[in-house]
RNA sequence: GGAGAGGUGGCUGAGUGGUCGAAAGCGGCUUCCUGCUAAGAAGUUGUACGGUCAAAAGCUGUACCGAGGGUUCGAAUCCCUCCCUCUCCGCCA
């Protein structure tokens, strides 16, 4: 969340910040809620120090009976008030909290304006599209491989949710292991997190509690599937000071993800693009924010390295002021080469939030100089998302026979095998 | 799931109604002493929000002893509810 006095001390700019947005998005009724509160706040606390007072004069013991009674009622009278006030205080701080949770981070100075994604601005390409005549889409190259089974997905759980079979199931595995051998390698520490995790959580990253319905919640207790492992890494260290030697502290980790993906109907209903369950590999980064910048920029190099390693054609996108995610404040997207779809599909996004999920979450580190503890910066990115970096893979690797050939990199997973051929797996 | 114990400052740990934002020790920081190291001496040592201030420092107000309510002039301390941790039992990969 934005920081309350900045709101305050400089409205004017954070309002035309959050106009970029084209989100409608505006902070007047919090400065106007922030006044009301306050007032409530002092008067309450005038009344609290009278009190104390009252109190105070009850333990010496020195004055007559008759000014101690009167003392009390006094003390009531003034407690009866301060229930009224404190009714009223509480109730705007809530609102006020409610209000700061639901505005979104303010766009770097960088960012591209716009109010969609026409306005991302392409940063970089990589790699060479592949000239394949009439490219067949990764479902149907998957389906008669044998290595997606849609129809039992749906039977099993309902739409939206796919079965690996045999190769499938192998790849995907096999790109997990790539692309965490490869992370840790360099330095970020490898973290299985939980998949359940409590409410506090998804506020600490900014899921909630602005979008309730994009994610699954179990009904007997008060846990969400993750919809990704940036809600269970970012949160390791919530409440907690660090200290600055620590850092930059980085994690990476595998999760399965669930998404609702309420809104998204109609929008990539055939393959395995979109699933209501998705592997990812997600690349979580705890800076201080004098290198949170340069933090970023590697953070996306790293996810960049694994497409080159797998030799997929994709590009680098910056997404503008009105593109951008509720808590980012710079967004790059990696978008990676469909040939059946002929375009760049997202298949990355990695984000510099700034203090804006530290304020959340309770992030904060001890400087090296021993100051009071600062808001930590917090960067995240997918490194990558696995389906459908298999899904790319079939696409750019197909051959005129239907089989795919298997990335180089991938194949000493995969006990050396350098084609998948269609064959009959099961019934 | 059942029974019991417990949640206090960076840590250990005292504290059963006012003298407690909280003893003591450890750690941290500052200074002194010391050829260096070790040891020693003194002082200091949380967080949040607000006021004062150009700002910082400083000063000052309020809150915070797991969370939320209650009793009381006054709660870390008494009462209620919840959460969490530990031990034992049960169950289980």
């Amino acid at each position: 969340m934005l920081d309350l006095k900045l709101i305050r001390e400089k409205a004017d700019f954070v309002e035309a910040q959050l106009a970029r947005r084209h989100g409608g998005f505006s902070i007047k009724p919090i400065v106007e809620l922030d006044g009301r509160y306050r007032k409530a706040q002092a008067e309450w606390e005038n009344l609290n120090r009278r009190r104390n007072e009252i109190s105070e004069s009850f333990k010496t013991g020195k004055l007559p009976k008759e000014e101690l009674e009167a003392l009390r009622k006094e003390a009531s009278s003034a407690k009866e008030k301060q229930d009224q006030v404190n009714e009223e205080r509480v109730n705007l701080e809530q609102e006020l909290n409610q209000m700061l949770l639901s505005i979104p981070n303010l766009p770097a100075q960088e960012v591209p304006d716009g109010e969609d994604e026409n306005g991302n601005k392409e940063i970089s390409t990589w790699g060479t599209i592949p000239s394949i005549k009439n490219p067949r889409h990764h479902y149907e190259i998957g389906t008669d491989l044998g290595i997606f089974d849609f129809e039992r997905g749906v039977k099993i759980a309902e739409s939206r949710f796919t079965v690996l079979m045999n190769w499938g199931a192998k790849i995907e595995r096999a790109l997990m292991n790539l692309m965490l051998d490869t992370h840790a390698g360099k330095g970020y520490v490898e973290v299985f997190p939980p998949i359940l995790v409590n409410r506090d959580c998804l506020v600490g990253t900014g899921q909630l509690p602005k979008f309730e319905g994009d994610y699954y919640k179990l009904a007997d207790d008060d846990l969400y599937l993750v919809p990704t492992a940036e809600v269970p890494v970012t949160n390791l260290y919530r409440e907690e000071v660090l200290e600055e030697e620590k850092l930059p502290i980085l994690h990476c980790a595998y999760t399965p993800n669930f998404r609702r993906e309420a809104g998204s109907a109609g929008k990539d209903t055939r393959g395995y693009i979109r699933q209501h369950q998705f592997n990812k590999i997600e690349l979580v980064k705890f800076t201080t924010p004098e290198t949170s910048e340069e933090e970023h920029e590697k953070l996306t190099r790293d996810a960049e390295t694994i497409l080159e390693m797998l030799q997929l054609p994709y590009r680098r996108v910056l997404l503008c002021s009105g593109d951008i995610g509720f808590c980012a404040r710079k967004c790059y997207d990696l978008e990676v080469w469909f040939p059946a779809q002929d375009k760049y599909r997202e298949i990355s996004s990695c984000s510099n939030f700034g203090d804006f999920q530290a304020r959340r979450a309770g992030l904060k580190y001890r400087p090296k100089d021993g100051g009071k503890p600062r808001f930590l910066h917090t960067i995240n990115g997918s490194g990558l998302a696995i389906g459908r970096t298999l899904a790319a893979i079939l696409e750019n690797y197909q051959n005129d026979d239907g089989s795919v050939t298997v990335p180089e990199v991938l194949q000493s997973y995969l006990g050396g095998i350098k084609r998948i051929e269609p064959q009959l797996t099961h019934a």
